[in-house]
DNA sequence: AATACACATGAACAGATATTCATATGTATG
DNA sequence: CATACATATGAATATCTGTTCATGTGTATT
């Protein structure tokens, strides 16, 4: 018998292969997060340092409702994680792997780059 | 004088500390395209074997035509790289990198599923 | 050259998403 | 306890995006 992963045996199992329709959503959930310039500047400022939701709002120009939102998108996919001091909140890397995904794109964004 | 970075001068600084919009833009059109499920198996299945389009529809069970718009928003990307060959064009990851991203991002799911 | 096959492209539509505005909740201060 | 400040939440909306359907382009076969 032939136990060998042809090219024709590859295509017919390739729905086996690849990963689960909910792995698969929690990974491009992530993605899409990271998708959104807003976002991502926010993720950024806050590799730099730890903020509270007003210093992100004023520092990168954008509403307190604005910066607010995409917190709580954030925090849902914790990538941030914010915590309350006082009146304010302030937010801060979940942790480190979420700068070393952002260089390896960042590194093929410029390969990459016309 | 004091040349250590505050807080302060962090956060009045902080649009010169994050990427400027254009390289923001590519990374994130990045992200945005690894985003979507459809895309993502469609990268997964190519990490398993160079494939044509037909192939990929069948094996994925998506249409024609999806696929091939889906193709297209990943070769602009340059996530993506497809060859003629008669009739078929073949597609294969652009380079492995692609995979290690996902890696990285899946390992991370992981850590944070509910 | 005519037909069939593989892939690409364009228009159209339904559903998702980012932002704004208004307002609510939570916390300190006088 | 009343006011001010910081953040969160909800509704509304304009824009974007994924998918489908129809059709166009490219290539092989007879």
């Amino acid at each position: 018998m032939d136990n060998e992963l042809n090219h024709e045996t590859v295509v017919a199992q390739l729905g086996k292969l690849i990963p689960p329709a909910d792995e698969l959503n929690r990974i491009t959930a992530i993605f899409k997060a990271l998708g959104d310039p807003t976002r991502a500047r926010i993720l950024y400022a806050l590799a730099v340092s730890k903020l509270s939701v007003g210093e992100l709002a004023n520092g990168l120009e954008l509403t307190q409702s604005n910066v607010s939102h995409q917190l709580t998108v954030l925090k849902q996919l914790k990538l941030v994680v914010g915590t309350r001091s006082g009146r304010n909140v302030h937010y801060q890397l979940a942790d480190n792997h979420i700068i070393s995904i952002f260089q390896q794109v960042a590194a093929h964004a410029e390969e990459v780059a016309d």
